[in-house]
DNA sequence: TAGAATACCTACTGGACGGTATGCGATCTC
DNA sequence: GAGATCGCATACCGTCCAGTAGGTATTCTA
């Protein structure tokens, strides 16, 4: 085991330093030279964990769909913990350069096409059986398509983050965030559910 | 003029070119050849009229701004124009590759962040503009942050429109449009205004 | 301690890509 | 109708980049 050690912490570095770079350049303009640069770490090595540059950008997709599974539910409220998962998202795109390339990549289309569906369907998923839960417990409008709900929830989340970045670098994606459910949850949640849901962050951090 | 007429549809041959290749593989895994390629032209022609591959994605940008400007509000009321604002966007994105590749232009972010920046904010301005109109209307709910509410609405539409191309071709996407107007409008206009507003879309074309 | 994996280093390669230099026919100007 | 400009064609260039070949150090095994 120990003589793994080394080598596992030169894989992490260097897929750190591939997302990194894939965060700010997107995966095209993105070279090999700046991740092995950033990484402190040569191009024999990288490519002794990774054989390609594709097989690269697969591992920082990888990173989301772990991020997405350690997550735990926050709440008895099913509404309430979809909200703590946008909060907690979005604290992990602050703060964890795996996510911030994941969901990058993600967003470019064009190379690896199945991987970014299978995000995007991860977080919708998550999404749609939390508001099935809410619908069962009776806190959604009765006539609600629970789906539809789901897709307008991530693809909103999605591009919330996105003029976040593009126009303040994410500096007030938490206030967005707040923004969104403002205004979403009058649509999605019956009156008596919304006085019981707080639309703010509740914890100072997630997990 | 015969003799500028043969150069302006070259000109517009390789915007359209560039705009669709622009729109497939982004900024950077664009190619030159492939542009010239689909535009039927040759590289001396090319540079004769734009003199690097950045110049010719902000022209391809610029056309997005030029959509918007063309645009023309369809109602008296402002909540209302807004949607068909949403709508007509929509169909600009399924039909027009200009529109298309400029999009995608502006969402991929790293070359040139300032026209980007730009083309977001003047979305956002125009959304603002509509919703003041509806506040001094008495549509709008009473304690509504305009301001917020249209960083909103564009950041939303912007993920609506991705995430409806990357997992179905945008295919869905009008579909995806009413869905997000059904979620967003209880949380934004009165239930009195509510009632003279249609979700869906009205026209079969705008403009 | 021999040797066999494992983990990594250095130098190189082939090709693609954006951009340029130069030339040439058509059209306009005077 | 002669030069000048416009609009385009072709061939070429320097650079950069992903990936590889082959050697070396390190660590595990027995």
């Amino acid at each position: 085991m120990a003589r793994q050690a080394r080598a596992l912490a030169t894989r992490q570095a260097v897929l750190l330093a591939a997302a990194e770079v894939f965060d700010e350049r997107g995966y095209a303009a993105a070279t090999m030279a700046e991740i092995l640069e950033r990484a402190g770490v040569t191009k024999g090595a990288l490519y002794f964990h990774f054989h390609s540059k594709e097989e690269l950008a697969l591992a920082v997709i990888e990173g989301q769909a772990a991020w997405l599974a350690t997550w735990q539910p926050t709440s008895d409220s099913p509404v309430q913990t979809l909200i703590d998962l946008g909060y907690a998202f979005s604290h992990a795109l602050l703060d964890d350069p795996l996510v911030r390339g994941s969901i990058r990549l993600t967003i470019e289309h064009g190379s690896f096409t199945q991987p970014q569906i299978e995000a995007y369907q991860g977080w919708s998923d998550v999404a749609r059986g939390l508001l099935e839960q809410a619908r069962e417990a009776g806190d959604l409008h009765p006539g609600l398509d629970v789906a539809a709900a789901a897709g307008v929830i991530t693809g909103a989340v999605t591009g919330i983050q996105l003029s976040s970045q593009v126009l303040a670098g994410r500096q007030d994606l938490l206030r967005r965030m707040a923004d969104l459910w403002t205004l979403l949850l009058p649509g999605l949640v019956q009156p008596h559910a919304l006085a019981r849901l707080s639309v703010a962050e509740r914890a100072p951090r997630g997990a």
